[in-house]
RNA sequence: CGGGGCGUAGCGUAGCCCGGUUAUCGCGCCUGCUUUGGGAGCAGGAGGUCGCAGGUUCGAAUCCUGCCGCCCCGACCA
């Protein structure tokens, strides 16, 4: 039985003290969730997020940073915005402390209260967009194509390692466009990095859609998303595309002139992926014996671990090694020899299986022997002897190999979890005794949506880009469905 | 903010109902020896404001009152 590595799973908090952690604020703190990366959980974010740095400036962007703070007056300016994100705001209202004559420590200085409160950003489309209306006057200066990778803070009222933490990392693309048709083409050129992203590298298998009117996101047009399906048959949205229209630019007077002489308003995008990525990574391969990492985003790729009485023959096996090492180095395959003298043999399998190493390698006298090695892959936890003759190339292969199949594993899973129902006792029973993804006709309504929710907990993930159109009535209210649509219970 | 549960060593815990020597056990940590092909064995050792403050009592981890904090479920959400 494959493990649920669920937040809530006995096994979960391994995963937090090997990689991550809620930072302990103490007593005196109303913060809840902020989240620390410890160093080998942030060698995997370091991965995801060089690969994905590569890819947005493969297709044009730059990066770019602005404020953390954002004037309060700024935030209110996009109606819908505000009223998205007012209720989870950190509000900074004064700069300075001073000593408690008193009671000893320090106060908040009543006299330093600011002017105007700043806002801790939880998304910066007020602040880039108040920017951009000075760097934009005419069509020669369009598109901008920026990415900021930066911490955001969401004050939630209920928090989940990985998920939904109060302070996370990610970045936030923002783009501003001559035409609509170029805004709505850079969104869904950006949905596709993401869905590139998230299948050769994650290895996980995610749908392409539009989110309903009620799941958009508060100030945008249109939204896409990618839409995971996890172990335990929950969905987790893994990245989201904007497209925000004028929305933005009007609000921020952001106007440029035409090649006709004209003026109109600017065509905005917005997209992010974060740390919550690696939720979706550990919930999508990991097992009952720890993480299991995809080769592309494995900070160590392979490990051998030497098995010796004494420091001879120590030297021996590493002499033995080295050049396989070499050749794997330079091959770009991330290699440790780990030979930590105060930790048995068998206290290293289990530490490498915790932390994912894909494929690992023991070596001991009787290989040396033999001139073989007996190499461990960790997804299936397969075990063979391998000839040191060409290892390198074998080595190679089984990492893609592992790529692969993790991929394959995760999809299958996802197609044996995905349901078409057409009843709404079809419906409630599929989410109750299987879960996954439900694939159902929906009359369009908010209102409907928003009866399902309140009924089953399953919201509508997207309306898939790949999923054919058949007409049919609502598989709640019976009405003639405008949509077929991917119901689940999510994160 | 509602409904549950819980605070005892770095971590996880027993003891509490029914008050009574020096607060239990495991993991981890330190020292030594033996070990090393799946999280080693033996021996010795260090480590405690029993969440905080009052109260009852000859005596409180245990009973009473107040406060603080944490976790889970719900409302909110990437």
């Amino acid at each position: 039985m494959a493990a649920k590595l669920t937040p809530r799973s006995e096994d979960y908090s391994r995963w937090y003290n090997e990689l991550v952690g809620m930072a302990d604020l103490a007593q005196h703190s109303d913060v809840k969730g902020c989240m620390v990366i410890k160093p080998y959980g942030f060698a995997i974010w370091e991965k995801m997020k060089d690969e994905l740095d590569r890819m947005f400036k493969e297709t044009g962007h730059t990066n770019a940073y602005f404020p953390l703070f954002i004037p309060k007056s700024y935030l209110s300016k996009e109606a819908d915005h505000v009223e998205g994100f007012a209720k989870e705001c950190a509000v900074v209202t004064h700069y300075r402390l001073k000593v408690d004559e008193e009671n000893g420590g320090v106060v908040v200085d009543p006299d330093a209260r600011l002017e105007e409160e700043l806002i801790v950003r939880p998304t910066s489309e007020t602040i880039i967009w108040n920017t951009y209306k000075g760097w934009i006057q005419s069509y020669r200066d369009l598109p901008i194509l920026v990415n900021q990778w930066a911490n955001v803070v969401r004050w939630e009222m209920r928090t989940r390692l990985f998920l939904r933490t109060a302070e996370f990392l990610w970045q936030e693309g923002h783009t501003a466009h001559a035409t609509k048709q170029e805004a709505i083409e850079e969104t869904e050129r950006m949905l596709g990095v993401y869905a590139t992203f998230a299948e050769q590298f994650m290895a996980m298998p995610v749908v392409q859609g539009t989110k309903t009117e009620s799941e958009r996101f508060a100030g945008a047009d249109d939204t896409l998303c990618i839409e995971a399906m996890m172990q335990d048959g929950k969905a987790l949205q893994a990245g989201t595309s904007h497209f925000l229209g004028q929305n933005f630019a009007k609000a921020f007077e952001v106007e440029y002139t035409g090649k006709d002489g004209k003026k109109d308003f600017v065509w905005a995008t917005s997209w992010g992926v974060s740390t919550r990525l690696m939720g979706a990574l550990i919930m999508t391969h990991s097992d009952d014996q720890g993480l299991v990492l995809p080769p592309r985003l494995a900070p160590i790729q392979v490990v051998i671990v030497p098995i010796y009485r004494s420091e001879e023959q120590l030297q021996a096996i590493h002499e033995r090694m080295a050049p396989v090492m070499a050749e794997l180095k330079s091959q770009g395959v991330t290699v440790k020899f780990d030979d930590d003298d105060t930790k048995k043999p068998g206290w290293k399998f289990a530490e490498y299986e915790l932390k994912g190493v894909p494929v690992r390698l023991a070596v001991g006298n009787r290989d040396l022997e033999n001139n073989s090695v007996e190499m461990a892959r960790r997804d299936t936890g397969e075990k063979q002897s391998v000839s040191l003759d060409g290892i390198a190339a074998h080595i190679q292969a089984t990492l893609e190999n592992i790529q692969e199949s993790l991929f394959q594993k995760a999809h299958d899973y996802r197609t044996s979890v995905t349901t078409e129902v057409r009843t709404w006792e079809e419906f409630k029973d599929v989410l109750e005794n299987k879960g996954g993804f439900l694939v159902a006709h929906w009359d369009g309504t908010a209102e409907t949506e928003q009866k399902i929710k309140e009924q089953t907990k399953a919201t509508i993930r997207c309306i898939p880009f790949d999923l054919e159109q058949t007409p049919g009535t609502c598989v709640y209210s019976g009405s003639p469905a405008t949509h077929r649509v991917l119901f689940a219970k999510a994160y």
